[in-house]
DNA sequence: TAGCTTCTGGACTACAGGGTCCAATCAAGG
DNA sequence: CCTTGATTGGACCCTGTAGTCCAGAAGCTA
């Protein structure tokens, strides 16, 4: 009677790709726009199944938004230090980078009311903050892409 | 029978007023997240009179931010034009200047689906650079504040 | 194959959502 | 003071919502 934990039926969707699928969703819709229902049939993941494993629909937001942070916005890092300014950062970001939209919207809509949230977003400034100095140009820029669903005009100072 | 279009019983509720505290609601808990039972009751509106006013529950919220980006957005403007940098305005602001909630919000979470929310954020956007240059730096400084609360180490460049 | 644990399909519940409607009430003009 | 048209309280409708549950299928281990 000694299982490994590994018994009965296994798993027969990819958490991580469940949850990426999730990021793409909370971060179009925000999470009060997200329903349920649109999880389950974008997801690919049975209702019983999400509830298992993620526990409320909360549950896997926070697991969205943490992957969002690991994958997501490290890349996005990883762009900023590489690239010679800011501009050119956000630029490529924008054009074929990671969606930051989930990071955005976690910012505005989630943090100042959801304390885990606002620790995964402070968690992923840092992050970015690391990687570059200008990181509120930075966000600004990537605030006014997304509002206009193009490049603004790049406004120097 | 020609009325002046005055005629019955005049409107009991402030519609200026009300328009405010939508302003506040759907600043602190964004579109999706705020009820019209919350605004009802908020507002001080019945909810029949509600719906004769602004049709729908989008209506309210473009009312809302037209007024916002008419009073709110302004107000901004002026102190960071009145200002002598960027982060001294933005601490003014967040301080106990108009809060822009619901700019930053519309911003990420309507006008990427609504262009008329769009059309309103583009006019506010305009509204405050025409007021400094350092427009992109003074939103990520109040995204920041926003996400965490409190006023964010202000880092430099 | 037996036994065990987990997954899946989908029904189901209880409630909150946006929006409508009505009868009663009220203030203004004539 | 009576007509008029808007306001009000609150019930009401239908759909969407988050979350639960069960019966059966499906794998894994032994």
């Amino acid at each position: 009677m000694a299982y490994g934990g590994d018994m009965g039926r296994p798993r027969g969707f990819d958490e991580d790709e469940a949850v990426r699928a999730a990021v793409t969703l909370f971060g179009r819709q925000s999470f009060a726009g997200t329903s349920v229902d649109d999880l389950v049939s974008h997801l690919g993941v049975h209702r019983g199944s999400l509830y298992k494993t993620f526990g409320s629909k909360r549950g896997l937001y926070l697991a969205a938004l943490r992957q969002h942070v690991d994958r997501d916005v490290t890349a996005a890092a990883e762009v900023f230090a590489a690239a010679t300014d800011v501009d050119e950062a956000v630029r490529r970001i924008t054009d074929a980078g990671p969606d930051l939209g989930l990071l955005l919207l976690a910012l505005v809509e989630r943090a100042p009311v959801d304390p885990e949230v606002a620790a995964e977003t402070t968690r992923a400034l840092a992050r970015l903050r690391d990687a570059r100095g200008e990181l509120d140009r930075a966000l600004g820029l990537l605030l006014r892409t997304r509002a206009t669903g193009s490049a603004p005009e790049f406004v120097g100072e």
